[in-house]
DNA sequence: CGGTGAATTGACGCTGCTCAATAGCGGTGG
DNA sequence: CCACCGCTATTGAGCAGCGTCAATTCACCG
């Protein structure tokens, strides 16, 4: 399950932040105080770490994709975000994680000891305030996220998932998304039939191509991005 | 508008934290680097700041309550949060804010200098973690509230909200609620009527008893806690 | 190819929204 | 102290958007 083999001695500094901007953010881990990094990998669907477990490492995505997600006890689940190549995740500050991570394909992380990173933190203010930020970030999501879930139509949310999925992953103009249906529903606070018929109504619009149902092409972006705010 | 006079000398240090956790918490600004809180005052649906203006400033509720939200063009809004007493906001780590936000009723903040703030944090690590922490714990509650807005029924996002308020502001067993149907409808991603019904519902049942619309007492605490996980 | 899980599409129903009328509450002034 | 007024909340009727259930169809991979 867990490969802690040390894979090499490279650090997080190569890693730089949680979104593309990434140049110009504080760099987590690097310097004297930076730790170093081992790697782990994960199958399709399986469990990185589960809600409410103690919260022992820090994560950096490294290849592959992961979802993190809170469960009701019926079963109902709500997706709080996708964390993709660059981006880290199970960083809250308490002392036991808030939500359930997984794999959502074969995926590669880079994993750093929690209590070395508090150690860290706790007497070195620029990685303190790196972790600040990083917080803040990932709020600055959850609170576009609530608008979207709260106020949002099946449509806008189809919409604003696309354009966010092709920003942050897009190549060469094509989305290769690598979740399913239900786990783009289980984002947007829909099911995976709604989610499928908003696509099939955008496609029969011209507003996108398929090439293959996970191989999307956005057409008119500034439209599409009209449509969502 | 913004009432700068200084009014005392007292430090943010008696103004623990976002939760009645407080007396565990880091406290911002004491010691050393404790920075000098102004206050000002709002009156009712005054806005505080606006969605992108420049975040002049770091906020701590003294008395009344603020709501931070965001609008779409079209009028429809969604408030991420209500803010009591004791309990910090407008900290995002970023230059602007990415919220508005307005007085309920009647309102008193205590005020501090985000750039002040700021210098601290880089150069006195146990600040920057508090911050870290602080921003953690919204962030917190920001995943409660999208599992809420995108998996639960109106009944259960109605008791999850009367369970929240009970614990943060109730007063001898009895809750008096600072804000309209509308804004409890906005934050739960529902319409006032749809927050009515299911008030009216929940008294029909004996779950809880009106003294005035805004003055609520439950009753079974435990049977509403188990009719929202 | 053939099999299996994912995605699409269709029919139908329910939850919560819209629009509208009424009732209640709190403040104000005669 | 009570009558009035404006705002807030309640309640009702009808409807629409999205969920549910079910049947194909499609894509991927051995």
């Amino acid at each position: 399950m867990l490969d802690l083999t040390p894979q090499n001695n490279e650090r997080f500094a190569t890693v730089l932040s949680l979104r593309e901007t990434a140049a110009e953010e504080p760099i987590l881990l690097r310097g004297p105080g930076g730790l170093p990094a081992k790697e782990a990998s994960f199958d399709r669907d399986e469990e990185i770490y589960g809600e409410s477990e103690p919260a022992e490492y820090v994560y950096c995505v490294r290849r592959g994709a992961v979802r993190t997600f809170k469960l009701l006890r019926d079963g109902r689940r709500q997706i709080d975000a996708f964390h993709l190549p660059g981006e880290y995740f199970g960083l809250g500050s308490g002392d036991s994680h808030l939500l359930s991570a997984e794999a959502v394909v074969e995926t590669r992380v880079a994993i750093v000891k929690r209590r070395a990173l508090e150690n860290v933190a706790a007497h070195d203010a620029p990685t303190a305030c790196a972790l600040w930020r990083m917080a803040a970030d990932e709020l600055r999501n959850a609170q576009e996220h609530m608008l979207l879930l709260g106020r949002k139509s099946a449509m806008e949310r189809v919409i604003a998932f696309l354009l966010d999925m092709d920003r942050r992953l897009a190549v060469a103009g094509v989305l290769a998304l690598p979740m399913s249906r239900r786990d783009i529903g289980d984002y947007l606070g829909l099911t995976l039939e709604t989610v499928s018929r908003s696509l099939s109504a955008l496609a029969e619009k011209g507003a996108l191509h398929f090439s293959g149902s996970r191989h999307i092409m956005l057409k008119d972006r500034i439209r599409l991005r009209a449509m969502t705010e």
